[in-house]
DNA sequence: CCACTGATTTGAACACCGTTCAGAATATGA
DNA sequence: TCATATTCTGAACGGTGTTCAAATCAGTGG
């Protein structure tokens, strides 16, 4: 009823759940999981200690809740990407460069999506939409290099992923590079695959 | 002078350093980093909670030194194989592979290397080897492909280091494809590169 | 309208963590 | 031998995640 009034109570303030998973970006963005913790996220909510574990459970559901939201924007983003008119190569470049954008624009919540030891692989949004943004990239991958077997396709499609990965993780380099760096990889990797 | 005698008294047992070292090396391969603390560390060594600080000054000092080893063994390794007589094409892919097996043998260690976040960056150990293992990648591709200009080398050889840390860390498959997607990966990205 | 039920949040407690610091134990060297 | 420096201990402090009984609130059936 209440949604959107301030008239929060002590107790019951509306949506909880959802400020709690606000705050928890908000504080991944900020400091990273190294400077992430259960309590601050309650704190900058303005709740007890507590309180997240009747909607996580513990740390662990919460990190694995905002890797899940993660998951789903970059699927959301890939797919409007995808309906695009573009070369089916350029469509590959444009999933790598979003893959940087999104790191960009949330990379504490980024950092977390791939690390499996934090997360709990009971997720149902997790397990839809993490292999999702994957096979995205492949389908992608098997208009690019139509001719290749449909292994050498997966083969290819991983490789870009990966690479993606690695320079976003890595930092080899200032961002500004990052991102021609970033293009000129899916580039090279075609190239090499289409041969 | 007591060097390799068991007879370490309460105080003063010889080399705590470096055991130490090994017990947070077998720590971080048995656990991760989430399963790591000093004093579980200490812990293993028998040892009071407060030892290595004297050692390491504090937790991210550990970490830096067995980071450091880390890169250290990298670069012995990388040196033994350049030294080997081969193609340029095949002492890049040998690099590469090498890089998975590093992470095989120790992916505990392997996953706090480039944490940078973890780590102490005025370590004078890490500053020397890290750039270093990079370098020598950048050499056997420069060599690979000669013909390049030198940026476009740099360029290559990042790209390929992102590539393998992508694929080691991502864990897209099972580890026995893991070794022939990264020779595929190599040779790919090389063909794509000389074109 | 009200009592009841279930969902939500609190507050206190527990064990563990990293770090600090005074002081004890040992090693070193004059 | 004795003074000094090095190395380690033990206790303490504040912070963390998690658990659990108790307190609070929302909604429903009577």
């Amino acid at each position: 009823m209440k949604r959107d009034e301030t008239e929060r109570t002590a107790y019951h303030h509306g949506d909880l759940r959802r400020e709690l998973l606000l705050h928890a970006v908000e504080l991944l963005d900020d400091r990273g999981i190294e400077g992430f913790s259960l309590r601050e996220v309650a704190r900058r909510a303005s709740v007890a200690p507590a309180a997240p574990s009747h909607h996580f459970g513990n740390v662990t559901g919460l990190l694995t809740a905002v890797a899940a939201d993660g998951f789903q924007r970059l699927v959301a983003e890939f797919e409007t990407l995808l309906r695009k008119k573009r070369s089916p190569e350029r469509h590959v470049v444009a999933l790598c460069e979003a893959y940087v954008k999104h790191h960009r624009a949330s990379p504490g919540v980024f950092s977390i999506m791939f690390r499996r030891e934090l997360l709990d692989d009971g997720n149902e949004t997790l397990n839809e939409f993490k292999p999702k943004s994957l096979q995205l990239l492949i389908d992608s991958v098997r208009n690019a290099i139509p001719d290749a077997t449909p292994d050498k396709q997966v083969h290819v499609a991983k490789i870009l992923w990966a690479t993606m990965h690695g320079l976003v993780t890595l930092r080899l380099d200032d961002s500004d590079e990052l991102s021609s760096r970033v293009a000129f990889a899916a580039r090279t990797i075609l190239a090499g695959a289409a041969r």
